[in-house]
DNA sequence: CTGTATCCGATAAGATACTG
DNA sequence: CAGTATCTTATCGGATACAG
């Protein structure tokens, strides 16, 4: 839980009120979302399949991802198989593939611009 | 200082490693840090007019972040003034500029397509 | 298979006091 | 004016154990 009471609270309220921009970059900074997103969007739907190519990625941190992603309309989450052993399946939503098309052209600016060590993107 | 032993620590690294993009999200996660690139492009070209306009950043967080938009040649430093008191003036690079304008395009994006509570940009 | 609950270490933000 | 140094607190990531 946040503490309401704390300046660090109130200086990201403030930010996140002043523009969205902040808000998304909160979201997008949480360790391996875009990795996530990326992934499904590549077609691993499932939670096994997920955490197989995301091979450093644990059990709470994939559930968490999948969650925000989720709540922000991002991904879709389908459980209705009715099989047992659990079954779900992922997939992008329209604004989960434009943002990925977004964090594309990030991605490009951040290797031809930025003064990073080069990386495959 | 880092503790280079934690998984923690090895699981950004390999982030980083496999894409940029993953630095250049943690360099804007930063708090403040997109908001002091704004108030420069703006006009904003010193620490005491910057400190100003961004009403609740503190010194040593606004300091720091200048010091790391410079270190990645988002903003060029001036300090040939040689006045007293000091005198320092800031300015964007081209590269800074070029990462204003992407960062116009992700908050219009964050604004018309994200599940955000509205808010002026 | 697809998760949840609890705990702990690591990192980031901010308050305060001080300096050339 | 333009910062730096030290300390405290808040937040985040991950390990482990467990559940429907």
């Amino acid at each position: 839980m946040r503490k309401v009471s704390s300046t660090n609270y109130h200086n990201q309220a403030y930010l996140e009120e002043k523009c969205t921009l902040n808000e998304l970059i909160h979201l997008l900074s949480k360790r391996w979302l875009t990795e996530v997103l990326f992934s499904i969007e590549e077609g691993n739907n499932r939670f096994s399949s997920l955490k197989e190519d995301l091979k450093y990625i644990s059990d709470n941190i994939l559930a968490d991802r999948l969650k925000l992603l989720e709540q922000h309309k991002l991904i879709t989450r389908n459980d209705n198989f009715r099989e047992v052993p659990a079954r779900v399946e992922y997939a992008l939503t329209p604004t989960g593939l434009k943002l990925s098309e977004l964090l594309d052209v990030m991605c490009k600016f951040s290797e031809t611009e930025m003064d990073f060590p080069a990386a495959s993107c």
